[in-house]
DNA sequence: CGCTATGTTGATCCATATCAATAAGTGTGG
DNA sequence: CCACACTTATTGATATGGATCAACATAGCG
């Protein structure tokens, strides 16, 4: 594989993470000494499950795609988007990961040796602090999304998952699609078919959607019907 | 609440959990100088999902729920059994907790204040490893868990749980359920009706369920059915 | 004991998956 | 730039896993 060098803007927008913008310089330059920088094109396989966790890996452009496998099933666990990190409690835990990953889009991906991560980990307190920050935060990302599956139906996922894109906008109700349909209704947990049919029920609360395009003409009635909340829908806690 | 003193023995207990028992026993005895222990009969709310998240609790006898509502509907997220943490996620962000909690059986229960919890991670760098550590076997734990519901048939969750329990005995392949079925049925994602006929179903692969005790007569056909795999099934990792 | 909660079984309903056909994009090479 | 191939999205028909409702059995528990 061809090493490349991390551009210097692009290392400042990891540095800006929270996952490291309160360490030192010289722990930061201790990551990077031994960083490689890729681009690869869209659908490559960048790891799969299983498989040891040798690289924490850094999304700078692109997308990826976190999916898992069982007995000839798959399904999407989630989609990661610049600028974060993906798999970072199989580094931390030196374990196999759980998930595989595969590029959506033509992609920009830093990867840090492991091993330097879990040295640093070990000699900079403020990395080791915003590493417990960032996991304790995925594993209530996770927990959300547990609740999520298990106390909706699909329609009520999709409706949610349609407020909690529209609210981030603007003010304006309206949001592209950020994947294509048959991964959200995967990500979601359903049949692509399943997911144009609950598109259709939305209808009746307002919900049009065009292509990627997706357009919340009532939020309050949408809203009424979802039921959001903090404790399943929001992910910044 | 009577504030009781935590027992020599427990203290022992609690520290032999790999997240204490690297930490220097001056970190031990700030963690605990806070500290309080309490009995809780059955059927007694601990804490309520979110609610600010004061203290890190540890359990040191009998058996804890950890559940989540919404909408009127509930579900049963995990249940905790000693000696061991749970709520630490919430502890160490400062967030409010993401679940309720419930004793099932009389329970003892120790409470460390969150606040000392966070101090002494900033000043323990062997805490602070265990508690990385842990939070990241955690954050796998809930990721398996997903994708044991996505990925697999409700028969085919209790026939992998099954076989996670008999494989831990002494060779017999027979246990006993440690949670009323109506609780194991919530915590597989599925109504008791449903699960008294998912075992009928695994009756065809020598499965016998009296009571609370399971016999597994043809432990090659049930694996042959459930396919169990370490990136699901395997909590040790 | 008898009450109350839990578990089982049966009948039925509903949500979602599957299968199949068509339509609509999307990318590729001539 | 268009035609073709291929993937994705939609729609309809049907099957099925699982939920719900109801009745009854059973087991804990005061």
């Amino acid at each position: 594989m061809p090493r490349a060098v991390v551009k210097p803007t692009e290392e400042a927008d990891i540095r800006a993470l929270s996952l490291f913008n309160g360490m030192t310089e010289e722990s930061f330059q201790a990551l990077f000494r031994g960083a490689y920088v890729q681009n690869f094109p869209p659908m490559i396989d960048l790891i799969t499950e299983g498989d040891p966790s040798d690289f924490l890996h850094v999304i700078t452009h692109g997308s990826v795609e976190l999916f898992a496998e069982w007995n000839g099933r798959e399904t999407t666990m989630a989609t990661v988007r610049p600028v974060s990190t993906f798999i970072l409690a199989a580094t931390i835990r030196d374990a196999p990961y759980l998930m595989s990953a595969r590029t959506l889009e033509k992609s920009r991906i830093v990867l840090l040796p492991s091993i330097d991560v879990r040295e640093v980990f070990a000699t900079d307190p403020v990395f080791a602090r915003a590493i417990v920050d960032e996991l304790a935060m995925c594993y209530r990302a996770v927990i959300k999304n547990t609740k999520n599956l298990k106390l909706r139906t699909s329609v009520e996922r999709l409706a949610n998952f349609i407020l909690r894109n529209v609210s981030n906008g603007d003010g304006l109700a309206t949001f592209e699609l950020s994947m294509e349909k048959r991964r959200l209704a995967s990500f979601l947990g359903m049949t692509p078919e399943n997911l144009s049919r609950a598109i259709k029920t939305l209808q009746g609360y307002g919900v049009k959607v065009e292509g990627a395009q997706v357009t919340v003409h009532d939020v309050e009635d949408l809203t009424a019907f979802a039921k959001p909340e903090a404790l399943i829908d929001d992910y910044s806690t």
